[in-house]
DNA sequence: TGACAGTGAGACACGAAGTGTCTTACTGTC
DNA sequence: GACAGTAAGACACTTCGTGTCTCACTGTCA
């Protein structure tokens, strides 16, 4: 969880290498380099190299993701609010988010696969576990992981291939679609509005 | 000198490979993939592989560079004109050159001396390939060719290193440059002016 | 001063990937 | 139907990246 500053460094290492370089072209050694430190250390750091590595990568990267969504939902004054501002913020930074869209730009596949595919258990693992404490107020702890989970991938998806309909990243918009498809589900388990 | 159209969809596709991965780390089948066609052809186009393609490339920008430069320079009144127009237009060129651009950012050692120590001696060539039949009415021959090797390399040592005093883009500037500094030495030799 | 943890440098064997050449089969053209 | 040009892929060879290891060095605590 808690990383050293030079294990951080190597992480921004990582980061920078590949939005130069791609993940496809990146070695263990420019990212030592990089870093300035040596090979060896890296591998301490990071036994079993380059997956272990880009792994715990992205697992900060998720991190910093929803720390910064935190803080912006902390103001929410009712259940409905909450969501909304989770699925409107969350767009927000999906789309603001520069390494992304280079990785997006620069190699679709392997990015649109951290975002559905392998990388989508993850996401709804970490979203969970930050956004679980928030709607324990309104929800029994079980049918609080199904609705985390299902914004997840409603953001994911309109993130990725944005409706005619629906645009999360506005507050109307983003409200009309929780009251019409979100809240209905979970009304009958509410434990308060 | 004249390539087919495929031999300059290889070039083209290099050069887009060269600057989406730098370099070091473009391979043949990169190029190949991205220019649509097999390994073995762009072996048939470019015997010796990466090293002649990339020494082709480099041949290919650069009679580009001076056809670009060449447009500018036919309106010259007297020889002072064509020198001030010369330096003026070929560092526009450079200036406004994206490929340079992204090559010196990204991999500056290699940019440097292709400008510089290695590539230096055909930049000379070519420029004295499209600039001697200019100079020729003014200079002899031989003279002619020291001009464009000396203008090539301050055009060049100006752009890599603005300076203070000279801005080579400017037509005053220029002027004045040329005027003190390059004029008195070939005025001895100077057929007509 | 001496144990100690962390690091850089580099050797090493292994496997993966890139290279350059070749053969074969296919396609369109004259 | 000969022909030129090409894609595809097999091939041996080389280079490069990997993961592990050892050793020497440095600064920090007792």
């Amino acid at each position: 969880m808690s990383l050293d500053p030079a294990e951080q460094r190597v992480l921004d290492a990582a980061k920078f290498c590949c939005e130069r370089w791609g993940l496809a072209k990146v070695t263990i050694e420019d990212i030592a380099t990089e870093a300035g430190v040596s090979r060896a250390t890296l591998y301490r750091m990071f036994p079993g190299g380059k997956d272990v590595l880009f792994e715990a990568l992205r697992v900060r990267e998720l991190e910093d993701f929803f720390t910064r969504l935190s803080v912006h939902l902390d103001g929410a004054i009712d259940f409905e609010d909450l969501l909304v501002r989770c699925v409107m913020h969350a767009t927000h930074e999906l789309r603001s988010d520069q390494h992304l869209s280079l990785m997006l730009a620069s190699e679709p596949g392997d990015t649109l696969g951290q975002l559905t595919v392998d990388g989508l258990p993850r996401i709804i693992r970490v979203a969970t576990v930050f956004l679980a404490p928030l709607v324990d107020g309104y929800l029994p702890r079980r049918e609080g992981a199904r609705l985390v989970e299902l914004l997840s991938r409603l953001v994911i998806s309109y993130f990725l291939a944005p409706s005619e309909q629906v645009d999360l990243g506005e507050p109307e918009s983003a409200r009309t679609f929780i009251q019409a498809f979100i809240l209905p589900a979970f009304q009958p388990s509410l434990t308060r509005s």
